[in-house]
DNA sequence: TATTTTCGAAACGATCGGTCTAATATATTT
DNA sequence: AAATATATTAGACCGATCGTTTCGAAAATA
């Protein structure tokens, strides 16, 4: 394992270790959101991507090993990022627990609608998809929709605390429940093009909490 | 419209009529439903249900004109196949109406567990895919929904009026709201390879009934 | 035999994910 | 500045697979 000297001073150009500015695997990650929450894994080419941001193939597979590699980086990017926008409203204590979470289904509610409901949850996507995906992507999205589960959680039991649910609540088959649902009123909202299935979802699920 | 005589005695070989027996197409609408429930659409070859039945690529031509063309019997297909087994249950005076919805949940359920939870509901993967599948889909996916809903609204009418359900109960946004979260649910089990989100959205539907 | 349906096999052009090689840009050491 | 080494771009190209076409042989009834 000496294969790397790190004692004698290298020369020539060093490897970028900045994650930040790699302005190009950045598009690409940004364009491959775009596409796969619209069109999926399966029904997506890598051209199509390469094509909409005007970057020849040789940069793509520089930057990624294969289209399987890239989609697992595309999950944990736009996990990390619903992951803050979950958080965004679910930990804002200047609404109260159960209007946080009003707030996260507004939110995602109008984001669908800018779309016109054309794209969706890329979790739920290649979830759907996963009979024909690399198996190596079960887990991730499988530890994705825990972890969101996990901070839906938290704010229920804060309701529960804060006595706006009852106090014997099964925060977590509630969390179970809402992620379960929210994720079918996505496809029928992008299948119908209207945002009426999130809100027939939205309203059911919050009549039905146990406000004891 | 003059193509088709009726009248003078046709000759040659007579088309297989007996809808039984149309070996071949029923072959390939069966097999295309068993791989496509569980690889959706477009990861789908034409090659790979040929190759599971036997057939060559000129008969699959000879009797669907295109994998579209074939796609859309294959909804039609599973549409009347669920349609009917949805009566089967909800339809059986034998048990209440609440008991009915039950009896289909657990049929549902037990129908995943036989495939390990690798095969879905053919409508939830296509609508999921409808980014990237021909448009004539959408129709005919969303037509179908409203279809199963429709029988839905039926029995829980029949709930309602039996005292199941409550007097004032919007039978159609709960028969919406089912369908929205069950897909949901299915797509879930998929990638868990359990029955557990379809065990937890079942009871927490149930659950949520207004039962007065 | 005439006529039509059905089957079988090969091949088509397009596109798929992925490779290859060369050129260019950028940074460091001598 | 020159030499050196790496990062990145660029796109032609590959074999495999995609959906589709073609065309002739078999099968079946008139």
């Amino acid at each position: 394992m000496e294969t790397k000297q790190q004692t004698s001073p290298r020369r020539g150009r060093p490897p970028k270790q900045r994650e930040d500015l790699t302005h190009t695997r950045e598009l690409l990650l940004r364009a491959g959101l775009e596409i796969l929450t619209e069109k999926g894994f399966s029904g997506t080419g890598i051209d199509e991507i390469l094509g909409r941001v005007g970057i020849p193939k040789g940069s793509f597979y520089h930057y990624f090993k294969s289209k399987e590699a890239f989609g697992l980086d595309l999950i944990d990017h736009y996990a990390r990022f619903f992951a803050h926008k979950l958080d965004q409203h679910l930990l804002n204590t200047e609404l109260s627990p159960v209007r946080r979470l009003h707030a996260f289904v507004d939110d995602a509610t109008v984001g669908m609608a800018r779309f016109d409901y054309r794209r969706g949850c890329l979790i739920g996507n290649l979830g759907q998809e996963m009979g024909s995906l690399p198996e190596s992507f079960r887990e991730r999205l499988r530890a994705t929709f825990e972890d969101w589960q996990r901070r839906f959680v938290k704010c229920l039991e804060a309701a529960r605390k804060a006595g706006e649910l009852s106090e014997d609540a099964d925060t977590q088959r509630i969390a179970a429940f809402f992620w379960i649902g929210w994720e079918g009123a996505v496809l029928r909202s992008k299948l119908d093009r209207s945002d009426t299935a999130l809100n027939v979802f939205a309203d059911s699920f919050f009549a039905s909490l146990p406000t004891k």
